[in-house]
DNA sequence: CATGCTGACTTTGAATTGTG
DNA sequence: CACAATTCAAAGTCAGCATG
C-alpha cells in the first residue's frame, strides 16, 4: 500500500471506538484494500473523483458526493483518472448515538438502508455538509468542555440532513450514474448473480462461462473491482448468510451450513471459525456483534 | 484488451475420531 | 444425538509471465 502523498490526516481514537473521523488528501494513487466492519461509514469526497465498489455494485464517486454504507456491507474504494482526491471518512457504533440520543420522530440510520449509497449533493449543501464537518474536525481538536455531546450533535445533524435531503431526492431522482466502465458493470453483474445463487455449488469455470468470459479474465477482474478473490467473495457471502441464519433462526448447524452453500459440515465448521473466530454453535450461543 | 499456461498455493470433501 | 476437530488427497484458484 502506498503512502506518499498525505498532505492532511486527523485521526481520533482507534478503530475499536465508537467515533472515529479521518481526513486525508492524497496525490498519489491509493487503494484501500476492500473491506467491511460492524461501523457505520459516511465516506465525504471534498474533491477528486474515485470508484466506489459498494455491495454489488461499483460508484462513480465524484467531489461533493456523500457516501453512506451500512454496517457488514463490502466496500472498496479505488482510483479512477486522477488520482487526486481529499475525502473524509466517519466511522461509528450503532450505541455511539442510540445510547445517548432519542429522536422519536425520524430515524437517522436510513440514509444507510436506502438503495443508492451515493448522495449527490448540490454546492448549497455542499457548503452544509463542509461547515459540519468544519465543526467536527474543530471539537474533536480543541476538545473543549462538552466535546463529546458535541460530537454527537453534529453526526445527528449531519444524519438528519441526510435523512431530508433523500426525501427530497425522492421526488426527483437525481441518479448517480452507474459505472462507465464495462467492466465494472460486468462484475456487477456477476455480484448480483453470486449474491442470488450462493446457496449453489459453484466454481469460477461455471461462473466464466455463464458470464461468456474465460475463468483467467473474469478472476483478474474481480479482484481488480471488488478486491475480493472470487473464493474470498464467495465464502464471505456465505458465512455472513449462515451467521444471519444462526442468529434469527434455530435451525440446525447442518441446515444452516447446507442453505448458505455449504455441503460440507466439517467444511463449514473450518471455514466458519477462521472467518469469525467462533464455531457455529459458540457463535449462535454468544449472540452479539 | 482478452486470453492461455504454469506452478505454488488454497479450498474442498470424505472419513474418522473426539466431546458434551 | 448434535456438533466439532483432524487428517489427507483431490480439485480448484490465482499471480506472474507469455501471446495475438
Amino acid at each position: 500500500m502506498q503512502e506518499g502523498g498525505e498532505l492532511i490526516k486527523l485521526d481520533y481514537g482507534a478503530e475499536e471506538e465508537a467515533f472515529h473521523m479521518n481526513h486525508t488528501k492524497r496525490l498519489q494513487p491509493f487503494e484501500r484494500g476492500n473491506h467491511y466492519h460492524g461501523t457505520y461509514e459516511i465516506y465525504y469526497l471534498l474533491n477528486g473523483q474515485r470508484t466506489y465498489f459498494i455491495r454489488d455494485r461499483s460508484y462513480h464517486v465524484l467531489g461533493g458526493d456523500l457516501v453512506f454504507i451500512n454496517r457488514h456491507e463490502v466496500h472498496k474504494s479505488s482510483v479512477i483518472g486522477d488520482p487526486r482526491h481529499e475525502r473524509i471518512v466517519i466511522n461509528f457504533r450503532e450505541e455511539f448515538l442510540a445510547s445517548s440520543l432519542t429522536l422519536p420522530d425520524v430515524d437517522l440510520m436510513s440514509p444507510f438502508r436506502q438503495k443508492s449509497h451515493v448522495m449527490r449533493l448540490n454546492l448549497r449543501s455542499q457548503m452544509l455538509v463542509n461547515s459540519v464537518m468544519d465543526k467536527l474536525t474543530r471539537e474533536l481538536q480543541e476538545r473543549r468542555t462538552g466535546w463529546q455531546s458535541a460530537v454527537k450533535l453534529l453526526l445527528a445533524e449531519l444524519l438528519l440532513f441526510a435523512v431530508r435531503q433523500a426525501e427530497e431526492a425522492d421526488g426527483q431522482p437525481a441518479r448517480v450514474d452507474e459505472h462507465p466502465d464495462p467492466v465494472h458493470r460486468k462484475i456487477s453483474e456477476v455480484v448480483r448473480y453470486l449474491h442470488a445463487h450462493y446457496s449453489e455449488p459453484l466454481k469460477l469455470e461455471t461462473l466464466a462461462a455463464e458470464f461468456y468470459i474465460s475463468p483467467y479474465y473474469l478472476s483478474r477482474c474481480f479482484k481488480k473491482v471488488t478486491g475480493f478473490t472470487f473464493i474470498e467473495f464467495l465464502t464471505l457471502t456465505r458465512i455472513r448468510e449462515a451467521q444471519l441464519l444462526l442468529r434469527r433462526t434455530d435451525r440446525k448447524v447442518i441446515d444452516i451450513a447446507q442453505a448458505a452453500g455449504f455441503d460440507n459440515i466439517a467444511h463449514f465448521g473450518r471455514t466458519f471459525k477462521k472467518a469469525t473466530g467462533l464455531t457455529p454453535g459458540a457463535y449462535r450461543r454468544q449472540k452479539d456483534s
